[in-house]
DNA sequence: TTGTAAGCGTTATCAA
DNA sequence: TTGATAACGCTTACAA
């Protein structure tokens, strides 16, 4: 049918082995006959069989792509930058969406792995925070990289974004519209990335002289209906009488996009107008956040880079220029941006 | 290191032809001999090769995604369904977003193919209506399934969900609420799928007795930024002296969500207040749907279940229940969703 | 119904 | 620097 190794090496009267040897970049072949086989290489248009190659050689060219995250945004950018690497570098992506809640998450992932025996997965969060997790993938001699908030692994199993920096941002930038009185939604404290936006956001309104109160702090699930939810207890809910009468925060910042729609949801339903009696801000740059009214500041992760630099990091391939890589780590920090939820006191 | 086939012929007493036959569920294999073998491979917890297996049977067990699609709440549905099918029938999921616009995507697609030795496609809109590429696919001699929503292959060869019949309902929808002067921003021409949603759409308000004069007839490009233009078209953009003074449709229709968010947009813009002054709606079910404020009036279909059909029709297992297929045809109509961004005239 | 032996297209061992 | 030859783990003619 096609042709193989065999046709090559007969055509360029060496041996299999040379050939094989060629395609592998062995320095041990001389300079006339790799010249030779690579010439005929071109000529017929061979390319090695990747099952063939990996049953000899116990490599399989694919990489995994495991996570328990539900945002398709995410995912989506996610995946285009791992395969804008792992193409060009001859390797495939295969996808795993998995049950991080259910008992067996952990087999189902290993079992992933050995199916089709990956050459390495990159965990997307939250689930790349599971200690267990990585701990069994690491034993089943599986390479991986994970993608975090928090440096919880070694340097060449993680590619870390530091959203603790971002949310100082976010912190400075109410301070500067002149927010003193702030709600904030937390994602679930089981979460590292939750804990790390949450630390970094209070830690920098204590440093521009901003404290909140326990009852500011609302810990949310992520969703948009957990959103409306702790919306409600910060903003006061319609069925509580007296609520009104409390002071309400100027500004609130959610640990999402999804949960920050939520907000605005419930600011739309109580008649409180954004951003001028209430400032709104998300997490994530979601496409919600540029496309709801008013349009809501956010963070901005370089997801994409992350994900390149992940597969690179796996591939470790140190001939794929060190200079690059160095870039890409510059690449790798969330930033602030504004937008139209956001305004002065 | 992991156990093989010939473990299991030793362990059980049989050849290793035997265990084969028991693993492909071959009729040819005596009842007790089975059980004794299929004892022995819980008992070890043999899996077979995917690699082994695919180089003697020239199968991969592998199914590609091939997509020009943006839209990654879309995809991220696509894959989640395909893969609740394929996983459980021992496929995996290869994921390849591709440039219908390049000069060379197909030579790129058949590549994608051929490199991992893919057992078959599916090929998601619009790029699903390329001819070109169909053609190429079945030449290299690779199955394929297109989701479309137009009937333009073998039923062997696509999944269509009839999105024609759902912008019929679309448009009594809005001849119930009283709508009579009603904008249209359609997709691309170029696409059949835009032309299928107009139709219908414009084919149900005729007989209604209702007619559109052209300049109420806008073609899109499918982007947010489209929307909004189009919807200054219709609703008189603010540089346009007189334009406010025109009449404006009671209600404009646009051939996704993401137009539709433009247009609540420019109604935000313009104060024009929607439902009250002016109905909104979409197609997709977007995840902006059911976000934006006023939540948006669309059409769902049902991602999900197209996708596993696909994958049914693809690995073509008859073994898998005729009846769980019929079932999935039944699952596969779009129907509206009704919003807040539509009332009565 | 079961088994023998020959591949599938590579890489790896070892010798030349 | 090169080349026979044996794996790799499975399927498939062909026999029995």
């Amino acid at each position: 049918m096609s042709v193989t190794i065999n046709d090559v090496a007969r055509l360029s009267g060496v041996s299999k082995r040379t050939v094989s040897r060629v395609i592998n970049r062995s320095p041990a072949v001389g300079e006339a006959t790799r010249e030779k086989v690579l010439k005929i290489i071109a000529e017929v248009n061979f390319s090695p069989d990747k099952q063939a190659r990996g049953l000899a050689s116990s490599r399989s060219y694919l990489l995994g792509l495991i996570y328990d995250n539900p945002d398709a945004l995410y995912i989506d950018e996610v995946q285009r930058g791992a395969l804008s690497v792992c193409s060009a570098l001859g390797y495939e992506l295969v996808v795993h969406p998995c049950h991080s809640k259910s008992p067996d998450f952990i087999d189902d992932c290993l079992s992933f792995i050995a199916r089709s025996k990956l050459d390495g997965v990159i965990i997307l969060p939250p689930v790349s925070e599971n200690k267990a997790l990585a701990a069994a993938i690491r034993a089943a001699n599986c390479a991986y990289v994970r993608l975090a908030s928090v440096d919880l692994d070694d340097h060449d199993n993680i590619v870390v974004s530091d959203e603790r920096e971002a949310m100082k941002e976010m912190a400075d930038h109410l301070v500067e519209l002149g927010h003193t009185d702030i709600g904030f939604i937390s994602g679930p404290r089981r979460y590292r990335s939750s804990m790390e936006r949450m630390e970094g956001f209070l830690a920098e309104l204590e440093l521009c002289k901003v404290t909140l109160p326990p009852e500011r702090i609302i810990e949310g699930k992520n969703s948009y209906e957990s959103g409306i939810e702790c919306a409600h207890q910060l903003l006061g809910s319609v069925d509580s009488a007296n609520s009104s009468m409390k002071k309400r925060p100027t500004a609130i910042v959610a640990n999402n996009d999804e949960m920050a729609a939520g907000v605005l949801r419930v600011a739309s339903d109580l008649a409180i107008k954004v951003p001028e009696e209430l400032s709104v801000a998300g997490f994530d740059d979601n496409i919600l956040a540029s496309r709801i009214i008013p349009s809501l500041t956010t963070i901005k992760r370089p997801v994409s880079n992350m994900a390149r630099l992940a597969v690179q990091k796996l591939i470790n391939k140190s001939q794929s220029a060190e200079s690059e890589k160095i870039t890409l780590e510059e690449l790798i920090k969330p930033h602030l941006v504004k937008r139209e939820s956001t305004d002065k006191k």
